[in-house]
Parts: structure tokens; sequence; C-alpha cells
DNA sequence: AATACTTATCACCAAAAGGTGATAATTAAA
DNA sequence: TTTAATTATCACCTTTTGGTGATAAGTATT
């Protein structure tokens, strides 16, 4: 039978899926993707571990919903493109930036990146599909024909930009060291980076 | 009393350490950090664990001196420098395209790199702060004096390239996918990136 | 209220992993 | 060659981790 449980019953079974799905989330963000244990999920969720089982079928398959409810990259996307007049100069730049920002705040976000270069999870190559398929878009509509045979270049300026993006970003979350003598958590240090990172996109146009 | 066993004998304690270390780097490179277990240690090395115990007092030490016996940084510093004319500007250019390369043909390097961004063991902050002492050398004496008040965003750019370089080469080895529409384990996927490298380099020593 | 069904817990097992005392085998010293 | 020290193995234990059958507790249906 269909079951609609009134808010505060206390069996649910939709409510308690979704706290094992944040018991991942927030075993991520604590310790580590080392702590995704079956009986210390089922313990920071309060519930018993065999309805771990029941509902997902064990642990690796909670994980990959886990994953699933990650839509880390509509943020990207941002508003609609009215196909801009500078072949994209200032969405590129405010869309780095944003990235940039973006990225050091949310620490699960860096720990999913992470994850992509750590395990060859099926789910997380679906991530990574799923972030070139919305950069597809960019560079197809917007860069490539403004670029024309230096497109490739263009995006090979983009790649570096944000690879070094996000391995800055995770370096000032986990280390305590400079990095080439900037200290990323500090205001100094990541005013330095984003005006690097302005200044490297605006070259690269007005290369063009 | 002090031991000096002949090469060919059965039982030799500096031979079974270096066994011990060996085993860590070939788990490290087939497997992955997930794999470094005790009993799994001791059966690549081909002894019994407890010898682990006795000569090295357990696992994170015998891992801790493993890191220390890699000496991965002295390939960066490379000949002596007579002090440039040009500024640094070639030698920056071939130092981060060697790194790419380099980085990208030694996986247990990039393995190091993501663990470094995982794990907060002593021995592993010591190595990045090594890194930094290597490349303080670099600024202090050639591009901070070329570029003066602009000195913090060539460093700013630097940051962005190493960064960069270390997350598409680790991506490379590990994700099928491409990167901004770049197959980065090709040789024009690689070439792309090189000449970015390049040009990035030569539009910032341009701008002073 | 009796019933069928869903949700949740418990007790328990098996396998994997970490750790150690006793002892054997080899080598060096006497 | 006897003795002392070192090197190495083995058997065994404990803890952790993954996994499941039996059953209780709540919810919906009649």
């Amino acid at each position: 039978m269909e079951e609609k449980p009134e808010a505060g019953s206390q069996r649910n079974k939709a409510r308690s899926k979704q706290r094992f799905l944040d018991a991942v989330g927030e075993i991520i963000n604590t310790v580590g993707f080392s702590g995704l244990k079956v009986n210390d999920i089922a313990r920071v969720a309060g519930l018993d571990k065999k309805l771990m089982y029941n509902y997902f079928g064990g642990r690796d398959e909670l994980i990959d919903e886990y994953i699933r409810t990650k839509d880390f990259w509509t943020n990207v996307k941002g508003e609609e493109n009215p196909v801009p007049t500078d072949g994209g100069r200032a969405f590129s730049k405010s869309m780095l930036l944003s990235q940039f920002d973006y990225v050091f705040k949310d620490e699960e976000m860096q720990k999913i990146l992470l994850w992509g270069l750590l395990d060859d999870r099926k789910e997380l190559k679906k991530l990574a599909q799923a972030r070139e398929d919305s950069g597809a878009l960019l560079f197809e509509s917007i860069t490539d024909p403004h670029f024309g045979d230096q497109a490739k270049r263009y995006r090979a300026v983009t790649a570096l930009m944000v690879a070094g993006i996000y391995y800055l970003d995770i370096y000032a979350s986990t280390q305590t060291t400079t990095f080439c003598g900037l200290d990323l958590k500090s205001n100094e240090g990541r005013q330095a980076v984003e005006e690097a990172i302005a200044f490297l996109i605006d070259k690269t146009y007005d290369a063009k």
C-alpha cells in the first residue's frame, strides 16, 4: 500500500532515507571519505544499518545516490545568455572569479572534486561529464565562434585556470602552508589570485 | 652488537626495512592509499608484519619514513642559476613545461600531491614546505626583483599555472573524461596546454 | 478491534584488520 | 663449538567492519 505518513509520525521511510543521505554528507565534511563506514553512517543517521540495506541496497548504492543528489553544477549556468557582444570576455571572467569564491566556501564541493580524482566510481564520472557538458555550452555557443582558429588555445587557457582554481581552493582549505608564497586563506592572497585571473583572461582576449 | 651482514645473507635488517618501504610505494602506485593495510604491506614485502612493528614502530611510522625518503623536489632546482638577463622568462617557461611533463609521467608524484590534499600527516606538510622553500629561491632571487611592484601578480599567475598543471595531470591520469573539451592524454590536448602555458607566461612578462 | 502491511530495532555472525608473546633460525662473538 | 645476539616466523588474540534473520513497534485498512 502507498504510505503518506503525516509529518511528525515516528516512522517515515522518505525521512529516514534522507537522514542516511545527510549522514553521508556530514561524514564527508567532517571526517572525510575514509569515514564512510557502514556502522558510522548508521550511527550518524541515528538509524539501524539494516535500513540502509533495505532502502538503498548497501553502502555503495547509498553513496551513489548521495552523489546523484548533488547538483553542484547548476550554479554555473547562471542567467540565460543573450549572446554577448564581447565574445564572452566579461562572462568568462565573472564565471571564473565566482568559481574561485564558490569552491573556496563550499568544502563539500572540494571533497567531491577530490573524490573524482581518487575513486573511479561511476557516479563520479557522471558528475565530471555533467561539468563537461555544462562547459561545452559556453565554449561552443560563445567563445569558439569568437576565437575562431584560436579556439583551442582559449580552451586550454580556461582549462588551466579552472584546474588551478580547484587546486588552489582545495589547497587553501587543507594545507596551512603558503603556495608560491601566497597565503590563499587571506584576503590579500586571494585578491592577488583574483587579479591574476582577470589579467590572464584579458590578455587572452586582447591577443585575438 | 653492530651487524654488517654480507650481501646475499638470508637475514638482513637493512634490506628488510627497504623491502617494507618499497612495498608502500608499490601499493600506493597500484592500489592507492586505501590499500595501505598492515597485512597487505607485509604480504607485498614478503615479510612478517611483526617486523614492521619492530623496525618502524607501526604502519604510520613506516609511511612517514617512506614519505621522507621521497625527495621528489630535487628535479626542480635544475642547474645553477647565473641570474638570467630576461628576468627568468625562459627559465619560468621551461620549468612549468617540464613540470607539466614530469608530473604527468610520474604517477607516484601525483599520488603524493593528492595525498597532501587529503591527509594532514605531518610528513606531508613537511614535503609541501620543502616545495615552498624551493620555489622561494626562484621568486626572491629572480622574478621578484624583475617585476618590482608587480611581483605579487607574477606569483599569483605562477600559482595558478602550477596548481593548474598539477590538477590537469592528475585528472588526465585518473579520469577518462575530457577537461574543457580537451583530451589531456592525447598529444594534441597536451600540446594545446603547453602552448597556453608559454602564451600566458609571455603575456605576463610583456605586461611588465 | 482485528488485520495486514510497513518501518525500525536487535542480536548475532563472519570476515577483515590490527597487534603481540613465544619461539625458531641464522649470524656474530667468545 | 659453545654462547649470545639478532633476525624472522608463527600462532593466537582483540577490535573493527560488513552483513542478515528474526522480531518488535507503529500505521493503515477493514
